[in-house]
DNA sequence: CACCATTATTGATTAGCATAACAATCCGCG
DNA sequence: CGCGGATTGTTATGCTAATCAATAATGGTG
């Protein structure tokens, strides 16, 4: 449900632009609503413009998550990265693969758990992940211009609430 | 980025829970600094809960969706109903084949354009659509039960604005 | 009527994600 | 010390959803 698409190529029928109105397609009542509607539109907007910003480096949004979390926490183990992102061990091992891969990440061996890894980022993953920031904050005021400071402080704190609850 | 897991599983290295303190992971800075961030995981968290509640009615998201779409808009064209849902014209075809075939919607011919055809929901999938408007609604109650109605409302406004930006 | 656009459909391809299994290693307990 | 269970990283597999191209049928337009 998004209805982004360019002119709303509803099927015209058989009545040309004289007086007569091309069939709108209306939206269901119950999606105006329904916060869970409105949040959904809005995270998609919003990530559809986030992913192209971070591909601008040939980066996913997955990476960019890995590389901040990394940068916060160096020298975890992949299953803290794994459980930090909510998804599984074996997806964090293809994420730190590429990561590795492109020079920006590297896995050195723990020195109290010959299981594990302690990731870190090189060089070139920390001057990444600054460009990175830098554009992605760029990117969220851009999406965020309608909101005010305040507002957007507000959409924050209400957002928290929604998924930071107790259970 | 959730880390919605249960109880933060972080390797303890070699420290028994004695004065030391586990490495705890931290979240990097910028996350809560970016919209984006709390929007995708609100989002997720009432997206995980919006399936389960239409699953138990053996429905998917977009299913009910385009539910909900047809029966706002009785006998509309099956691109239509994509463009509206912002999906391919091919996915369309499959989610309607879904519902034909449990005798919720129907393909009826268009007696104005032969390609086409009006796509309406029988009687089942009309006493279907009430039984998961019922438990959606609810399901949205009780996952925005920390916010006001006042709050919820100027939630949905702001939410707005971030997808209806004029572009 | 001729030409092009549009519709529904099929098939192939891809990406993302969860699941299961497995070897290496750690930890706890006798 | 040694054994059993738990944990870590890894690989393979399957599934779901999304994307794209191609095609036959039909519509609209000059």
């Amino acid at each position: 449900m998004s209805a982004r698409k360019k002119s709303a190529s509803a099927p015209r029928g058989a009545n040309s632009d004289a007086g007569l109105v091309a069939p709108q397609i209306k939206e269901p009542l119950i999606f105006g609503e329904i916060v869970g509607y409105a949040l959904r539109r809005a995270q998609f907007a919003i990530y559809q413009d986030y992913a192209r910003t971070v591909a601008e480096l040939d980066i996913r949004p997955a990476q960019f998550a890995a590389l901040a979390i990394i940068a916060a926490n160096p020298g975890l183990s992949q299953t803290a990265l794994a459980t930090m992102m909510g998804i599984d061990r074996s997806g964090a091992v293809t994420l730190i693969d590429a990561l590795e891969g492109r020079g920006l990440a590297a896995r050195l061996p723990s020195q109290v758990d010959r299981r594990t890894y302690a990731i870190m980022l090189t060089a070139a993953g920390q001057t990444m992940l600054a460009r990175l920031t830098e554009r992605v904050s760029e990117h969220d005021r851009r999406m965020t211009a309608a909101l005010s400071e305040a507002e957007k402080a507000r959409l924050i704190d209400m957002l928290r609430r929604l998924y930071d609850r107790p259970n």
